[in-house]
Formats: structure tokens, sequence, C-alpha cells
DNA sequence: TAGATTGTTAATCGATTAACAATC
DNA sequence: TAGATTGTTAATCGATTAACAATC
């Protein structure tokens, strides 16, 4: 591909020394990466209508390699079908085993403010199986205000209580940077692993958590490379 | 690195099929995206007032590899100085010329809703280079509305205009996916190569133009792989 | 049948890692 | 000096690509 955001294949790692050449491996984190991707397309496409892809239509989509691909899926089955290509349907289900998400997993949303609202509004996560369970915010003035039909900001000091009631598993992080790192700390006291933070921090956290930062301007910086050169 | 979000790297391609040994040549697709990586978190740094920052620094908030990260600057010079790490602000610099992003870069946003408002009010863009020069919005109860100290929200029918007078490079997408594909028709037909898109629409575009779209339910599916197994 | 697209191989290229001398 | 960290090498592993037979 030309341009690839999750270019962040940019900097994979060995994930366990060991060997386990059973079917219960664990997928490497190059191929984890991109199957999320896939998916994400599919899913796309499946609310699009569409019945069928070929690699080719989702390398466009991807920035991934259509040899690459059609390897990836290759390697767990024979999905497609010459002449034609994937069953968007049937690809998306067989993704969501390979990848071991077909469940359900809560998050706690942290900031109702404009970007809180924006995030706790769409279904980008709920596309995937991932459910708004909490909102928080430290402002007194904004506790109780409806957020959506099912949300309603809570107290910050209930977090500990509701993360454990609710089984929330991945938190993110919608408040100004300089509350960031509290928010990441009182997640971690929590037990939440999986923090998702849209402020520009730099988190430290525990090595068992994962912290993943959004970053626009990183991919504008670097589509811009390439529009300049 | 342990979980790597711009493990788009996953998924590179060559760009020129051309040699050019000279200074002047082009940057991997691969070193470009680090590169640009590198940047936010020096930026970061920076700001939280740090003076220098080692690679493996680096390392833990870029998820790229220590060595990989001296790497790719040793290819350009000797920025560090052993025993001690990088100088932050030196190091800006010096990826800020590598990438010939040191100029200003106007960006055009649409959608004056919860997400157009958060971006316009952040500063993830302004702190590398890039300027929010216009805000439009098909909603007329919209226009003209006020969105931050220097931003007023525009008709959609000036578009085309606004981006040249503005010399806009970079559209940015905080819209419906129902309204995503019209405003990219309209980019492309004024002449904006650069699309950021955060709706979840697959959207058409000739191939000189450049699509990235935020995708954070990718990166949790990613995330939460590696926490279940 | 003809056209399209998968599944797969083989070759190349770049990323990753460990290791360590150089040096601040 | 002692400790830390860069710059660099060499080995390995995975990604990328072209090419094409298989087959829908």
């Amino acid at each position: 591909m030309r341009y690839d955001p999750t270019a962040g294949g940019v900097g994979l790692q060995p994930v366990r020394p060991e060997a386990d050449p059973g079917l219960s491996e664990r997928l490497s984190l190059g191929v984890a990466a991109r199957l999320s991707r896939y998916l994400q397309v599919l899913t796309q496409a499946k609310k699009m209508g569409r019945e069928t892809i070929s690699s080719q239509e989702l390398a466009d989509y991807t920035h991934v390699n259509s040899t690459q691909i059609r390897r990836d899926l290759s390697g767990f089955g024979k999905f497609g079908k010459r002449g034609v290509g994937y069953n968007v349907d049937s690809l998306v289900s067989q993704i969501r085993k390979i990848l071991r998400t077909t469940g359900k997993h809560n998050i706690a949303l942290f900031g109702a403010g404009n970007l809180g609202q924006a995030i706790a509004g769409s279904d980008i996560f709920a596309d995937h199986g991932f459910r708004v369970v909490a909102v928080f915010d430290k402002d007194p003035k904004k506790v109780g205000r409806r957020i959506s039909d099912s949300l309603t900001v809570r107290r910050y000091d209930d977090l500990e209580r509701v993360i454990r009631e609710e089984d929330v598993v991945v938190g993110v992080l919608a408040v100004p940077t300089e509350a960031a790192q509290e928010v990441a700390d009182d997640l971690v006291a929590a037990g939440v692993k999986i923090i998702f933070n849209y402020s520009d921090a730099l988190l430290q956290v525990p090595p068992e958590v994962t912290v993943h930062t959004s970053s626009p301007a990183v991919d504008l910086l670097y589509a811009l490379y390439f529009y300049l050169t």
C-alpha cells in the first residue's frame, strides 16, 4: 500500500519466546493488527450491503498488499472463492473467531466534554462488540447529565466500584492532558489493563498495562511527507 | 514493542522503483512513519520540560524497538550523546528537517458537531504545524456560529473558494458517515490531496488522493487480542 | 469458454534483535 | 573511574512482491 496508518506494522516485537505449534498458537503482532483492520473494512462493507469483496478491494481500503491479505487469510482456511472473492458475512465471523473477539467487551469513558460526547454517541466501538457502559466526569455540574439513551454521567469517585461491577476491560480517556495521568493511575489501581488515550499526555503505566495514544497529527505528518516529496 | 498502533508498519510498500542515492533520497514508508511518531513523543516531552530523552524511553512510548530508533536516527547524523541520550529540542528540529514539515500547513474541518468542536478546540494538530483555518457545516443553523477564538462556521457552498484562498492541503471529515463520501468528492474536486476521515465510511477517491480513516476500534480489537490470549 | 480472483511458491527486501565497542 | 547510552554490526525473522497454476 501507499499509505499505512497502522504502519505501526512498523515496530513489532516477538510475542513469546516459547513455541506453541498447536492450533491455539498465538498470532504474531503483525497478523493480529492486519486482521483487525480487515475486520473494520468488512464491517463497514457489510453495512453498505456488499455481499462479496476481493483481496484487491480490501487492499485498496486497508493499504495492505493484496497478496499479503490472501496469505494472511489462507493461513486459517480457504475462505475465498476463486473468480469471485470473499463472502463478507462469512469472513467477518471467521476473523472474529480467529481474533477471539466474538464476545462483548465493556468500556468506561472518562470526560463528558465534546470529545467524550462524540465517542459516546458514535457507533465506532459498538460495531465491534465494544459497549460504553459508563461515563465519568470530575465536574460536579456534569454529573447526572444524560449523554445518550442509556448513559448518564457518573461521579468520578465511583470509578473503582463501577469498573468492578460492570466488568470494564478498557478505559478511554477523553480528558484534558493535565488530567490524563491521574485517571490512568486510578484505572491501573482498579485493575484495567487496556487504556485508550485521546489526550496527548505521555502516560506512565506498569508494563502489564497497554496504552494506545491516538495521534492523528502523526498520521497527517506522514501523509504530508509523501505529498510534499 | 509490545503494541504498535501504527503497526501499520504492517503493510508497507516500496515507494519508487528507481534508485536515488543522493541526500535528497525519499524516505521509505516505514522510516517516515516512525520518525513521525518519534516527533509526537518528543513534542510532548518538550512540553513537559524534558531536556534529554534516551532511545529506551522513546521505545517505551512509541512501541518501536530502541535499537531500531537509534538506527533510524543515526542514518541522518550523530544526534545523540553517549551516556546521556538525545537533546529533545535539537532532535525535534532535526526530525522536522528530515520530514520537511517545518512549515505551516492549513486544514479545513468539516462538521461542527461534538467531534468537530473537539478537534477545533484541541492542539493536537497545532503542535505539529497544522492550523485549522476553516470549519464548514451543512446545517444552516450552525453557519456563523463561533467555534473558537478565530473560527466561525462557514457555508458549505464556499468550500471551493475557501480552499483555494486559504491554501488548504488537508481536509478533515468529522461528519456523519452518510455525508462523508459527498464531502470527499467535493474536496477532491477542489484539489485537496489528503483526507483525514473520522467517519467509518469507506471512501472512494482517485489514486493520487490519500485517505486516512481513524479507526480506534481496530486498535482496541488488537490490544484486546493480546489481553485475552 | 473466457475472465476474474484465489491460494501458494520463491525471491527479495526491510525490520527486528542481541551484542558490544565507543564514549559521554 | 564507573555507569549509562549511543552508534553499528551481524544474524534472523517476517513482510513484500511477482508470478502463476488452480478453479470459480
